[in-house]
DNA sequence: CAGTGGTCTAGACCACCGC
DNA sequence: CGGTGGTCTAGACCACTGA
């Protein structure tokens, strides 16, 4: 087993509290001194992790006052993996979602060319739609990796999204996404409840735990009720 | 005058020769040593600015070797600024661009809206055509701000691209982005030679530079002929 | 081997905040 | 005033590269 650096330890410490809510948002975070203890760290360790984080959005600090958890999760990557419950919470927005399938999926072509020979016989498929004020504004079509994410065929989605229970029980590491512009096909159509040729804005992620493939999701947009914004800004000055 | 910090006069030093082309790509910057013993500054310091600059993509470093100027324009961010001609030639495609139009644009409702009523009266309009082996890949409809690039009117469109123009002219501090899928109207569909109801990604792109707009740019692109990709890791390690 | 970057320590001085 | 973060120093040990 590899040790990780000192700084990465103290880096995961702080985001594990933040992803697993025991630091909510402006949640004050111990200060350098404290962490420097709790580590024995020296002091220049524990404010290089510490400001990596805010540079990555997770968390902003102010001088004489402190460290807070930043209010959303980090916009610094335009496709920053986002969970569209919260999403449109944070709009202020109704959720909820319909599930539409959820089976083990067949070893077939597919699962092998996405997940590799040794997980393609271990995989589930779901498929949701996500709604906001009654109104699709998501179609999720998910493969998950069952060794990774046993519990995935037992969930209750009415309460949580694939999203959230993956984070949970599979901490991301990297991510992997496409994006293009398609026309959906009729079951998407009317899963979407869109008009004829609207275009869709696609989404093809895959995502890590451990340098394992935990998850290929394909996530459908109607062009006319979603759009990406991102603010890139370079430097730090 | 405020003095700025050590660490930042460092980085500005690096970035200043990389911005003008006196270290061009991959040509290799002073090590940490000798900086240290330019700036009269501690490692630690050094280490740090450039450190950043790699995380922003300026700059790749190699244990043993050294720190080199980065091929690209940084691309931690998805829809990273990108030179469509760049690009294209970094795949080792045939690039050229056609002129579809170029004037200055009357005051109107839209260019008041978009620059502010101050800049709106000096504003050049230009609609471009870039192709990938002949095949067109982006229709470009691009709003300059005169006042911050007065030569635009003037360009050879045929040996430079807005982008690199803009670059040169006006450099970059802020870009804004939205991303979505549309349908072509027919004049796009013209310019773009698209299929009937092929979906489109659209960018719309606004970057600033020292504080004012400089350009509002809307990139279409068929969705046949491309698509985003990304990849994004948490930390660093 | 000398040169390079990766990481860390144990201090230091400063600016700012809130009591 | 003490606690906070912002910045910097002067060392140190390590892993890796290339001659």
């Amino acid at each position: 087993m590899m040790k990780q650096s000192l700084s990465v330890r103290i880096r995961d410490y702080i985001l594990t509290h933040i992803q697993d809510g025991t630091w909510p948002c402006d949640h004050r975070i111990p200060s350098e001194a404290t962490i420097m203890k709790q580590f024995s760290a020296s002091r220049m360790t524990v404010h290089r992790a510490i400001k990596e984080l805010a540079t990555e959005g997770y968390i902003y600090r102010e001088r004489g006052r402190g460290s807070f958890v930043a209010k959303r999760i980090p916009r610094r990557d335009l496709l920053e993996i986002s969970d569209i419950a919260e999403e449109i919470a944070a709009r202020g927005g109704t959720y909820f979602s319909a599930l539409k399938y959820l089976e083990r999926e067949k070893l077939s072509p597919i699962t092998t060319h996405v997940f590799g020979p040794d997980n393609a016989d271990n995989i589930a498929r779901s498929t949701i739609v996500h709604f906001e004020n009654g109104i699709p504004l998501q179609l999720e079509d998910r493969y998950v990796n069952l060794t990774l994410a046993p519990d995935y065929l037992e969930l209750d989605f009415t309460t949580t999204t694939a999203h959230q229970y993956l984070i949970h029980t599979a901490p991301l590491q990297k991510a992997e996404h496409q994006l293009m512009a398609v026309l959906p096909n009729p079951e998407q159509k009317e899963y979407l409840q869109v008009q004829d040729n609207e275009p869709c804005l696609l989404i093809k992620r895959k995502t890590w735990s451990g340098g394992e493939l935990v998850s290929y999701a394909e996530l459908l947009y109607p062009g006319s009720r979603y759009s990406f914004g991102g603010v890139f800004t370079p430097g730090n000055k």
